[in-house]
Order: C-alpha cells, then sequence, then structure tokens
RNA sequence: GCGCCGAUAGCUCAGUGGAUAGAGCAUUAGUCUUCGGAACUAAGGGUCGGGGGUUCGAAUCCCUCUCGGCGCACCA
C-alpha cells in the first residue's frame, strides 16, 4: 500500500542524510505516518525530526530540512515541504492518485487484500450462546463483531476458521431438558410444574409441540420418573438450528459447529488434558472435588476442574477445547470473542492453555461490553431465565439486517451500548447505513445510464480528474489497505463502518460538485465514469466485509 | 475490598503522543431539484469527568480521586 511506500522514503532520506553527513548517526526509531486533519498539511505527515532532535542534538526543523533534501523520488509523491515544529509533509502526485483507478477496478473484489497474515491460520471463535434458548440481541453484537472480523483478517491475508462452540453438555442443559420435558407432560394432561431454575420462555413449550407433533407420546414415562435423555437431545438439536437460522439471518454462517460433549469422548481432549495436568502436578484432589492448581501459574486462585457430582465444570471443558484449537488442531493464532461478563475467565484459560503446551501470546480474547437493552426508560432483562427474551430474529425483522449489522459495528468493543427497542425503527431509518448503501446505488444508476447511452470508460485519461472533488474521493479510496491493516491490528472491526461513512461522504460531495455524464465533454465522461466503477468496487468491497449488501438500488 | 471496561458537543459515538479535537442525529440558515433529495453547503454548540506528572507537544502515556457498567461460583 502506498503507506509503506511512503515511510520507506522517508527512512532511505534518513539513511542518505546520515551517509551524506547532514545528520549524526545514530539508530532511530521506526518511522511512522499520518494523515493530517488539515489538507494543506499534506496527505503523509511524518513526525520523525521531533522525535529524533534529541539524538540528533539539532532543532527538528533542522532536522526535517536535512531529511527533506534526501527524500528521494518517487511517482507518487508530488512535493514534500517541511513545517514548524518539525514535520515533513508529503504531498502526492494528484495524476499518480487518479492513476490507481485502473488498478482497483482491476482488482475487484480483492481489491484491498493484503499478505500480512501470510497464510497463517487463525480460528476465530464467537457467540457460542448456550443452546438453552434463542439468540438474543446481546449475541447478536459478538455475531457481528466476529463475522466481521473473520472477513478483514481473510482479506489480510490469514487463512480464517469461524466456529461456534456448542454447549451440549453440562448443568444448564440438564436443566434445559428437564424444562423440556415438563412441558412435554403438560402436553399430555399432566400437572407438572416446569424446574425452579428452569426456562420459562414460550420457546421450549413450542419446540415440545413440535417434538410432541413428530413422535407422539414416544418419550413419555411414568409420573414422577425422569424424563428420556433423547427428548432432551432432540430438543437442544432443534435449538440449535434455530440459532444457526438466526444467525444466518444476520449473514454469520460458520465453518464448523463444536460440541462440547464430543470433548469427552474416549480418547479425546478431555482425558487428554486432565491427564497433562495430573503429570505436570497441576491436580489436587480437595473436599472431594478435583482442582487445578492454577495459582502456581500465578492466578490468583485454584479452580475446581471436577465438582463433587463428578461432572467436569465449564472451565474444564473449556482447557480441553483450547487444546483441541491449539495442539490437535494447531492453529496458528485463536481468537475468543467473549461478552465482557466473561472477563475474569481470560487470564485462567490462558494459564491454561500455557499449561497444556499451547502458547498463550498466540491467543486473543476480544471482550466487547455488554449490550443493555431498554424499551424506553425501562431496562429489559436479557437472561434466558427471564420470561421475556428480546431475539436477535426480532430485532432484524424490524430494523433489517444491514441496520442491525452496521448498528452493532460501529461502536467500539470497549463502549457499553443501549439499544432501545422503541427508537430502534426511528433509529434505522436513520441509520448511516443507508448513506452508504445509498452511495453505492446512486453510483450504479448512473452506471447502468452511461452504458445505456452508449458510453464506457475506455481508454479514460485520468489526469483529468483533477477537481478538489474528485482528488477527495481517490484519496479516499486509497485508504481501505490501512483501514483492513487498522482492523486486524487493533481487532477492532468499527473502524470499517467509520471508513464507509467517509468514503461515502466524499462520493456524495463529488456527485453534488461534478457531473459525471456530459454529452459536450466526452474525455472527462470517461474519466469520471472510471472513477464511479473504482468507487463502486471500494464501496461494495467495504460493504461485504462488513456483511451488509451493496444494493445497485433501493 | 480486588480486577477489567468506560466518562469527549443537547443525544449516540469516532479520534494512531502532533498542527485549529471530529462525524451522525438534533437545532438554525441556505443550495438545488435535467446522471437517484435516503443528497449538498454553512452556522451555533466543547474547562475532552476532577487534580497532579512525563514530554518540544497529552483527549491519548503514568499516578490519584469521583462517577457508571461488568466480573471476583463445585452456572456457563
Amino acid at each position: 500500500m502506498i503507506r509503506d511506500e511512503i515511510v520507506a522514503l522517508v527512512e532511505r532520506a534518513l539513511d542518505a542524510a546520515q551517509a551524506a553527513g547532514d545528520l549524526p548517526q545514530f539508530a532511530s526509531p521506526p518511522v511512522t505516518t499520518e494523515h493530517p486533519a488539515r489538507p494543506e498539511h499534506g496527505d503523509f505527515s511524518a513526525n520523525l525530526p521531533l522525535r529524533i532532535q534529541g539524538l540528533a542534538r539539532m532543532k527538528a526543523i533542522e532536522v526535517a530540512e536535512a531529511l527533506r533534501r534526501h527524500v528521494p523520488a518517487h511517482p507518487a509523491v508530488d512535493r514534500v515541504t517541511v513545517a514548524p515544529p518539525g514535520f515533513l509533509n508529503l504531498y502526492l502526485s494528484p495524476s499518480w492518485v487518479a492513476a490507481q483507478t485502473s488498478a482497483m477496478i482491476a482488482a475487484g473484489d480483492d481489491y484491498a487484500a493484503l499478505t500480512m497474515g501470510a497464510g497463517k491460520s487463525v480460528q476465530i471463535e464467537y457467540v457460542s450462546a448456550n443452546p438453552t434458548g434463542p439468540i438474543h440481541v446481546g449475541n447478536g453484537r459478538g455475531a457481528a463483531i466476529g463475522s466481521t472480523l473473520a472477513a478483514v483478517m481473510a482479506a489480510a491475508g490469514y487463512r480464517v476458521q469461524q466456529e461456534y462452540y456448542i454447549n451440549d453438555a453440562g448443568t444448564q442443559v440438564a436443566i434445559f431438558g428437564r424444562t423440556l420435558y415438563a412441558r412435554y407432560q403438560q402436553l399430555f394432561g399432566r400437572e407438572v410444574e416446569i424446574p425452579e431454575n428452569g426456562y420459562p420462555g414460550a420457546y421450549v413449550a413450542e419446540i415440545a409441540e413440535a417434538l410432541k407433533a413428530e413422535h407422539g407420546d414416544r418419550f413419555l414415562r411414568p409420573e414422577g420418573e425422569e424424563g428420556d435423555p433423547d427428548l432432551g437431545r432432540l430438543g437442544l438439536e432443534r435449538m440449535v438450528d434455530a440459532i444457526r437460522r438466526d444467525l444466518a439471518g444476520i449473514g454469520v454462517e460458520y465453518d464448523r459447529w463444536f460440541s462440547e460433549r464430543s470433548l469427552m469422548d474416549e480418547g479425546g481432549p478431555y482425558g487428554t488434558v486432565m491427564g497433562l495436568l495430573r503429570d505436570q502436578g497441576y491436580i489436587a484432589e480437595r473436599d472431594g472435588a478435583t482442582w487445578f492448581t492454577s495459582s502456581d501459574l500465578g492466578e490468583s486462585k485454584d479452580n475446581v476442574l471436577i465438582r463433587t457430582d463428578g461432572q467436569p465444570t465449564y472451565y474444564a471443558t473449556d482447557i480441553a477445547y483450547h487444546y483441541d484449537k491449539f495442539i490437535t488442531r494447531g492453529f496458528d493464532r485463536v481468537i475468543d470473542i467473549w461478552g465482557a461478563d466473561h472477563q475474569g475467565h481470560v487470564s485462567r484459560v490462558k494459564a491454561a492453555v500455557a499449561a497444556v503446551g499451547g502458547n498463550p501470546e498466540a491467543l486473543d480474547v476480544l471482550l466487547f461490553q455488554l449490550v443493555t437493552l431498554k424499551r424506553g426508560a425501562l431496562v429489559v432483562p436479557l437472561s434466558k431465565r427471564a420470561g421475556e427474551i428480546v431475539t436477535l430474529k426480532d430485532v432484524v425483522e424490524e430494523v433489517g439486517a444491514d441496520a442491525t449489522r452496521f448498528f452493532f459495528l460501529a461502536i467500539g468493543a470497549n463502549q457499553t451500548m443501549e439499544f432501545d427497542l422503541d427508537l430502534a425503527k426511528k433509529q434505522s431509518d436513520e441509520n448511516p447505513v443507508y448513506y452508504v448503501q445509498y452511495g453505492h446505488a446512486r453510483i450504479s444508476s448512473i452506471l447502468a445510464k452511461a452504458r445505456e447511452e452508449g458510453l464506457s470508460s475506455d481508454a479514460a485519461d485520468t489526469s483529468l480528474l483533477t477537481h478538489p472533488a474528485e482528488q477527495a474521493l481517490l484519496r479516499e479510496l486509497l485508504l481501505l489497505p490501512e483501514v483492513i491493516e487498522k482492523v486486524v491490528v487493533e481487532l477492532a472491526p468499527h473502524h470499517l463502518p467509520h471508513y464507509a461513512q467517509a468514503l461515502a461522504s466524499a462520493f456524495h460531495g463529488f456527485y453534488t460538485q461534478c457531473r459525471v455524464i456530459q454529452a459536450d465533454q466526452p474525455d472527462l465522461t470517461k474519466a469520471r465514469l472510471l472513477l464511479l466503477e473504482a468507487t463502486r468496487v471500494v464501496l461494495a468491497r467495504t460493504l461485504r466485509l462488513m456483511g451488509i449488501s451493496a444494493p445497485t438500488s433501493m
């Protein structure tokens, strides 16, 4: 990308200035650039002179001047200036900038593909909500973040695998099964209450009805007896199917759905991990339970792995799961995306990963702060155990998948979100996603009209694209690779929607000021059509990375 | 009590140690209305929660205080 070339130019200028004796010899910190807020300060600005003035024992402005004299010529760079108190400002050549459009169009949906991932495998696991109830609004945030990060990392050259970890074992699943059986019995006229800690939501009763319709009384046991485990298993399958459908509704598709239960298979990861921990002396038996002595590894306390009832804890299975990710499947990187309420789990999973032979540095846990759901001033509980559940599906049906995704993506993960259901519809009308999509539709419409009139961008002379609005748009198009890099480095997808808005704004400004199709100016028309094609490519690419549609009409 | 996250315009939020802190919405005033008005231009609106410190330079880094969210289970 162009930024890397600019950085290289400044590095070479430093070397040359030192070689020529204009600057003393010293080891320099790495060169960085930024985009100045004000256009008169150039397209790229390097603050290197300010940072090395001490090392050079010179005034920053003099360092800058010495560097400026040694910046090598480059076709992309028009001029280099020095600005107080010691900035080196570089200006891109308007004709070079305009000429980049052809490459963007040629690259198409591969535009801004990076090699930083170097083909490394990365597994991204997200949502993984208990399959004891439907996906709710809070889960949707993780879904939007995870699926977007996956797309962006793929664009950055990683081999990405997206996974959903199905918690199909453990206490909550058992409670779900008992709730389902209670609902099932009720359908046969038995006066049975759902369990105290059960799931009161209507969806459990609906599953019971569906299973009754399909299987009749097959699962009925004599009164007072426990239910047939097959009923629970089938109910869980239906729940997982519903989750899969709801997530597909906002464009989320996983490569793999991983069963927690499968970890317990004979010779599987769970047994392996327990053996590994035991061999290394990290296991202690206390109070009838089996403990991981994680405090030996710097954790604040030990944790139970096997409860007194003989069942493994969520932590134990999670260790096995991460062993499977790192050791069995050998991912180079693993990214877990969790709600902030799991924050306390982060360090002990990392400790466990290290204990079973994985590299904790290769594990990133991306926490997103919780979504509080409101209906006007009232806070709506998100718990599955509360009666009312505001499902992701409900919200998507009301405000649309594109607006929902954009809404979740636009806010940084560290920021708590308030989702006001009363305002959801109104907000969706004002959602900036439509502003972005409208830009794409507008371009498509103009290009269609041009085709009708037999106009094309063939052999366009891009050097005609000198209008400030054209140049502003062109510079925006060049930024996407930097945005992708930033999203990957920071694991922060929220940069993407902000970029999309800036790009759309640059386009709408161009559209207002520069008429594209002009009969009396065939050459300019060709050049502007080329610019439109490039803009459409970049806009569509940006929207697609966010999992949002790029409509040709709206 | 300990830990993680946050506090920036009326509201929702961006902001990489840089130059005059930005956007959307809202408000006000305009443009234009033959390529799509879901558009464009402009104005008003800020002690970047308070206080110290580091630095040529701090919304950004460090310390501290206040307020808010979330954790600190043999639930997940």
